[in-house]
This record gives C-alpha cells, structure tokens and sequence, in this order.
RNA sequence: GCCGACGUAGCUCAAUGGAAGAGCAGCUGACUUGUAAUCAGCAGGUUGCGGGUUCGAAUCCCAUCGUCGGCUCCA
C-alpha cells in the first residue's frame, strides 16, 4: 500500500502528504490566517475534526467561524464547554441535548434544583476557566454496548435513551475534554480554547424531547463568537431589535392595548383601527379582483354543527361554550362550519366552479396561556379567510392561483417569507389514501413553480395538509401568517354537492386559505417589519401641520382642508408649543409628511416640507407636494 | 398548561424591613415661538389582588391574577 495520498484543494491545486496526516498539520504548514482561524475540515463533502488522520486520497476545504457550518461547530462545542462547567459546579446535573442553533447554542439539564440568575453567572465563569484551560477535544469511537455500558455507570440516562434509538449499524462516537464525556457526532474544535468569547444569555423549562409527557430540564440558553466586539455587535443588535417590538410601539403610537381584564382579547385604538381597516380595504379590492365574493357567519353556533364538523372530536380543548335557552353552543374557533352552511342553501352547478367565498370571520380559541403573546399570539382574531369549492381537477390550478395572491399581497408590505408543506397529524379525519392524495397534489404545486419549501412532517390540520407561509418577526421568531389547505373532509361531514356535466350529483373539493393569516397577527409584523414607520397608505396620521405661531393656524387649516379633500388623514398641532418640539413629537409619532407654516410660507402660499427620514426638503406650492402625496399613497409605496 | 423571572403614578424607572420618590406624559399659567424637548407651578399611589410573619412590609412567606422568556432547532 501507497504511504502517500494526494489532497486536492478548494483551488483544484494538488499536493502529496504522508498518509495518516491530519488536516490540521496540513494546515499548520501552509500558515496564514487560514493556520489561526481553521476549525474543523471538510473532505469529500463531510465534515471531519481537524484532529482526524486522512487516510486515503481526498478533497480538502477548511471551515472557519464564518462558513455556516464553522459557526454551527463553534457554538457546538461552546455548548460542551458549558455542560462541563455545569458538571463541575453541579455534580448531580444529568445531560440532555445541547445542540447549536442560529446565532447560539443550548443544553439541557436535569438538576435536583433549577438554576438561578446566579448561577447562569458561576457557570459562565467556570466556562472561561475551562476556555482558559485549553483542553485538547477529543474523539472516541465505541461499540453500542461499550456506550451505552458508560453511560449507565455515569448515569446518563438520557444519553442511554438517545444511544438506544441510535440505528445499529451506527458509529458510535463520544468527544471528551478533560474530565467531560459527552456522546456526540461531532466534528468539534480541536481545543477548549479556540472558543474566545462566551455569554450566557436566558433560562428556561424545556420538556425533554419536546414533549411534554416527559420530564422538564432546565435549558440554558447561550452564545459564542470569536471576537468581543462581534459579541457585542451581536448583543446590541437584539437591543435594537427590541426596539421595533411591536407591544412597546403598539403603545407608544397608541394603536391597541391589552388588558388584565381580558388576557388573549386586544383592544384596537382609533389609530389601529385605522391601519386595520386599510387593511382590509386593500383585502376587498384585491379579492373582488381575484374573483371572490364575501359573506359573513355567526360567531356562536350550536354544538351539534360541531359535532358534524369534527371540530368537537378534534379541537375541543381550544373551543368556548355558551348556552342559550338550554341548548348548548359553541363561539367559532374557525370559519368553515358557516360557510359549509351557506354553501348547502341551494343546489350548485360545476359551471359556478371556482366558487370563492370569503369571510373576514372572528373566531376565538383558547391557547394555552403561556403561549399568549401580544398581537402575535392572541385568543380572538380575524381571520381573512375564504373556502373555494371546485372539481378534483381544478384544485393545482387554483392552490397556483392562492398562493400567487398571497405572494402578490406580501411584496406590496416587501416581506420576506417562507414556505413550509406540513403533512398528515396523528389526529387526523379520514382516510390515509386521501391524505396521501392530496398531500402530493400540494406538493406537486410547489415543486412546478420552483417554489422552496420545508417539509413538517405530522403538523396538517386535521382535516387536511397545508401550504404555509411564515414571516418572521423583529427577533427572528417564526409565525405562520398565510396558509391554503386542502380539504376532501368537510365535504363529506356536510354531504355537499354539485351537478357535473353529466347531469349526477358530485362532491366537490374545498381549499381553506387565509392571506394575512389573522389581521392581528399580521398587524403586529408589520408594525415591526416598519419598526412602526407606517408607509403613507397606512400611516394613521399622513401629513401634521405645524403652524409657527397662532397667527398661522387660518392659513394651515385652509392648507389642511385641501388636502383631506383629497382623503389625506391630517392633523394640525396648534399647541402653545415651539417648533422644535411639535417635530420632535411629530417625529417620535413617525408621520410621514411634517408641514411647516410661518410668516414666510403665508406670503408666498408655500408649505415647508419635512419628510420622514430625510429631514428639511424645503418649501413648495401644497398643489405640487399633494401631486407627490396622492401618488405615494395610491402607489403604496414603501421607502 | 409546564419551568423560570418580573409586577411601584399613564410611560420609563428609584426606594431591600423604618416617612413611597424622580424624569417624561397630564393639568394651569407665562412666553408667540423657524426644523428633534421654553420656563414656572399643580396634581397624580390601598406598591396587581387576597392572606400571613413583624412593633413596623413595596421589601420576607403563602396563595392568586397578569406580563415576559422558553418549552420547534435532535448525540
């Protein structure tokens, strides 16, 4: 056999090296920065310690800290540091998982106690021992029995359950530091000291593997990066991220508020019902365009609707009940038992085929109340829903034609967005082959239009797959806004029909789909997607006057008049207030347009102009300025 | 729902077992103002709610309501 192996590089450049070295001599010989910031190496697709001896021929990359992977490795192993120290300040604390996640890492523990604050501050100082340290990373390679003999005498129960349902045939391999053993995959940095900076940064409960029938570990929450300063940029990032909150501008533009009295239950203010109903006036225009129509159904419904439905059988635990006259009722957590009423009031044709209706419909639902979260995550919200009833064969073409509309309505907010397809739950209506069918059929849809998606497996509604589309909020949390799905169920609980060409009675298809999602969730990402800076279509107040003294407040209100001829929402600030302050307030309001008039504006007919976010434009004739306005508004321009 | 933290004036926060306070906002008055905060005065509280410990509780304990973070990221 050969003792030599050739490498080739990312440059296609080859070279020959001893067989047995390790991507980390190879990379001590060529120097350079590369030397300094390598931690771990790819060959031939997979990623492999530095530490690791190549043993036949090879490509050979480097990943460091800003590849995607080289972060993921480096808050990996910043994630061991941590068990290690929490290991050595708690010596009965049993290892969950610890896995790196964007921008981080975590790792949960199962201790007599939970941690305090206090702790968190002990652990990160034992942590930066252990960087300090500088322990040599090492990796271990074990049979089954040999792990899961270790485990059990360590008492790592949790690590024997993951080891169990490891496959087989599965390498088995363990990455130890010192004193600490953990069961991982790898690859890790080669030393404890490669990790230059570390912050801990929350505590939580966390069920072990998410669900929560197991026992809850205490999850501590974690970041590491090569630099201070990139720590810090990092750490000052969220604080401005806060700051786009859409529960801390929501009060301070004065646009909804929650109360005591009514957790889950918003409360819109005029300024928010403002936006709202913007909203939803663009929602009609572009819906009547889409070819839909609009009904409306009852909040409350009677409890034998929702034992047709399946809703009594499935969702039950979300739902509120009433009586009324000893009968049994139930407030609608969604909108589709109505339309499937109003859908059986007559006969239908498949000529009438797409028939659209839709339902801008309040439903309430009872979540669970730690998962309440301002106007992102609420008890009662509006729906923008609609139910469209077709043949089987329309329904690529019309699942094509929603999610058109929802990228359409997304662009015109320039949201950026995802899409998720998830599949059959475990409590789910009807059979497997129906699933089956019309999971594929939204599948295809996506796959034709070259549009990416993640797949979640087991997260449908229970009476049909879905097609979501997720936005992300000022934190980069998920939330699914738009969604369509595909419902073969509802038909047959309703027994809803149709004459088809030949003259038979035929059960058509239904799509549920929503395009904002809910108006208050919705709402809420917007107001952070704009950190509250409202483009002029939907900015509650448009244009402020500021008259300089009382002598011009004849003349702006005349200006003003002008333009609420023309639909503009205006206010003029005739405080006994300076300038300089009335733009302050004007500017922490965030309204679009500020005109200032003077002795000087008066004489000339002139308005001064101070936009947002550009300052002093200068004066010019309001004729000319409103021309500006009416467009940027009907444009719905955002800048 | 579960784990943890938090709850003081409309808002942001101080007072850590010994007299509940500040700034902003609000109200009143003066100033008639030129591109991000004029000055002065006034008012604002059963410290979330209920119980307990103590001579004395915003502060300590129990209970309850609400809020915040997490419970999805798989060794």
């Amino acid at each position: 056999m050969n003792d030599k192996i050739i490498v080739t590089f990312p440059d296609d450049s080859k070279k020959e090296f001893p067989r047995g070295i390790t991507p980390q001599e190879i990379v001590n010989q060529m120097g350079g920065r590369l030397k300094k910031e390598a931690l771990a190496a790819r060959t031939n697709g997979e990623l492999i310690d530095l530490t690791r001896p190549l043993t036949g021929d090879t490509r050979l990359s480097f990943i460091s800290f800003d590849d995607p992977e080289g972060s993921k490795i480096y808050r990996h192993s910043s994630s061991h540091i941590m068990a290690q120290a929490v290991q050595r300040l708690f010596g009965d604390a049993k290892l969950g998982i610890g896995p790196s996640i964007e921008n981080g890492f975590y790792y949960d523990f199962d201790v007599s106690e939970s941690f305090s604050p206090e702790d968190l501050e002990k652990i990160e100082e034992e942590m930066k021992k252990i960087i300090k340290e500088n322990l040599p990373v090492e990796r271990k390679e074990l049979s089954r029995e040999e792990a899961l003999d270790l485990f059990r005498k360590k008492g790592e129960d949790y690590k024997l359950e993951l080891i169990e349902e490891l496959p087989e045939d599965e390498i088995i391999s363990l990455y130890q530091q010192g004193e600490f053993l953990d069961l991982c995959a790898g690859p890790h940095v080669p030393s404890t000291g490669k990790i230059k900076t570390v912050k801990l940064l929350s505590l939580a409960g966390a069920y072990w593997r998410g669900d929560e029938r197991n026992p809850m570990l205490q999850r501590i929450y974690g970041t590491s990066f090569t630099k201070q300063s990139l720590l810090q940029e990092y750490l000052d990032r969220l604080e401005e991220a806060k700051k786009r909150d859409h529960r801390k501008l929501g009060r301070e533009l004065d646009l909804y508020s929650m109360h005591e009295e009514a957790p889950g239950f918003p409360f819109f203010h005029p300024k928010g019902m403002i936006i709202r109903e913007e909203l939803l006036k663009f929602w009609r225009q572009e819906h009547r365009k889409a070819g839909y129509q609009e009904i409306q159904t009852p909040i409350i419904l009677e409890r034998k609707l929702w034992e047709q439905s399946g809703h009594w059988e499935h969702y039950k635990e979300n739902m509120y009940f009433t009586k009324i006259d000893d009968a049994d009722f139930a407030v609608k957590p969604m909108n589709c038992p109505g339309a499937m009423l109003v859908y059986n009031t007559r006969m239908h044709s498949y000529r009438e085929f797409p028939l659209r209706l839709a339902e801008l419909g309040l439903v309430h639902r009872h979540e669970l109340s730690g998962t309440l979260h301002g106007l992102l995550r609420v008890r009662n919200f509006t729906q923008d829903d609609a139910h469209i009833f077709m043949l089987p064969s329309q329904v690529k073409e019309e699942v094509k034609k929603v999610i058109d509309l929802i990228d359409h309505f997304y662009k015109v907010f320039g949201f950026t967005y995802h899409v998720e397809l998830s599949t059959k739950p475990e409590k789910a209506m009807g059979s497997g082959e129906l699933w089956e069918i019309a999971t594929s059929a939204l599948r295809e849809v996506l796959e034709e239009n070259e549009i990416p998606f993640k797949v979640n497996e087991g997260d449908g509604a229970f009476y049909g797959p879905k097609i979501d589309f997720i936005l992300e909020d000022c934190l980069g949390r998920n939330w699914q806004c738009g969604t369509a799905q595909l419902d073969f169920q509802m038909p047959e609980k309703f027994d809803l029909s149709y004459i088809g060409e030949d003259g038979q009675r035929h059960r058509p298809v239904i799509i549920h789909r929503v395009v904002y999602g809910a108006i208050e969730r919705f709402f809420a990402l917007l107001i952070e997607h704009f950190g509250g800076a409202f483009p002029l279509w939907l900015a509650p107040v448009q244009v402020i006057f500021l008259p300089i003294a009382d002598r011009h407040f004849e003349y702006a209100r005349k200006k003003a008049a002008q333009l609420e001829e023309q639909g503009f929402r205006v206010e003029i600030d005739e405080r006994n207030e300076k300038v300089g302050y009335k733009i302050r307030e004007a500017q922490v309001q965030k309204i679009p347009y500020m005109l200032i008039v003077g002795d000087k504006e008066m004489e000339n007919s002139l308005v001064a102009v101070r936009k947002r976010g550009e300052g002093d434009i200068g004066p010019q004739p309001l004729e000319a300025l409103m021309e500006t306005l009416i467009n940027e508004r009907d444009e719905k321009s955002i800048y």
